[in-house]
DNA sequence: GTATGTGCAAAGTATTTGCCCCAGA
DNA sequence: TCTGGGGCAAATACTTTGCACATAC
């Protein structure tokens, strides 16, 4: 269980900009530089993947931390849209990070729990569009994701 | 929080029929047809939408329902393929009655937690299809919500 | 009569909070 | 120095399990 084929990684020296850059935003909210969210977002940044809000206070690089301070930081990062929260299949509390042009829905095997992106965006920013503007909803986002069996799982069984 | 305005009621002579259905399907994988299943059947089937396990076991009806009972019992819907679990936005654990032609997406509002239904089946169909064939994944369901800001609230903000 | 279901209580896991000290600005 | 952050532990919430008795069949 709980694999993650996917792990898009971002090269170091564009990962410190970006880094720097959402710490500057932060900042203007109040949120201070810390050694604590340099390394939640050096860790969201270099895999850019959906974490469980467990496997977060787990990972190398903020093994060390406190789940409390880890679980502070996400909502900060949540309410501040740096980071956005997103239901896979049965879990609900996936959190990644917000990067532009990185919006992606899922794909999880219901066997190994493999997560692969789907891009399928541009289909259901207009049913969004749609809504907004025949409904009057506003903020629209949504979090798409499909659930099946992968073919591994399909050759093991 | 937490209003659901959908709610698509079901005449009570079709909705007897479609429980003793379900009993009866169920009667095949070993399960008694026991106040407690038919009490569930009856308020899933009743409100005809998704329903958190935690508010489950407070809806009328199942209020005097031990929750690991019904917690139970959605287990064994679950894997009997009569309910099914879905994610929205943020919480990945609610339920819903698996009814042929009912499968539908979910609009959520992020200040009053309403749920709306959105008919977006057609669309993603051709997605899993496309997934299923050019890609060997089996099985394939999906889960989407969107979520956004509902009229009402952006009225009241 | 036998296997499954149920209530109750306890255990397990996930998430949130209080408090006090530490650190950033 | 002043305010936000972090560690630790406790509290809360959510879900699952064990066990003894009740019920379906």
């Amino acid at each position: 269980m709980s694999e993650h084929s996917h792990d898009c990684h971002i090269p170091e020296e564009e990962s410190e900009s970006i880094i720097d850059n959402i710490i500057e935003r932060l900042r203007k909210t109040g949120m201070r530089k810390t050694e604590a969210l340099e390394e939640l977002l050096q860790t969201m940044l270099t895999h850019h993947r959906p974490f469980l809000l467990t496997e977060l206070a787990e990972v190398p690089g903020l093994e060390d931390r406190d789940q409390a301070t880890v679980y502070r930081l996400i909502m900060k990062l949540k309410d501040a849209g740096v980071v956005r929260q997103l239901s896979l299949g049965e879990k609900g509390n996936y959190f990644q990070l917000n990067l532009a042009n990185h919006h992606h829905d899922y794909l999880l095997c219901r066997e190994c729990g493999t997560v692969t992106e789907v891009p399928v965006e541009c289909i259901l920013k207009s049913v969004e569009e749609k809504l907004s503007a025949q409904h009057g909803w506003k903020h629209l986002t949504h979090s798409l994701a499909f659930q099946g069996t992968c073919p591994d799982c399909l050759a093991t069984a």
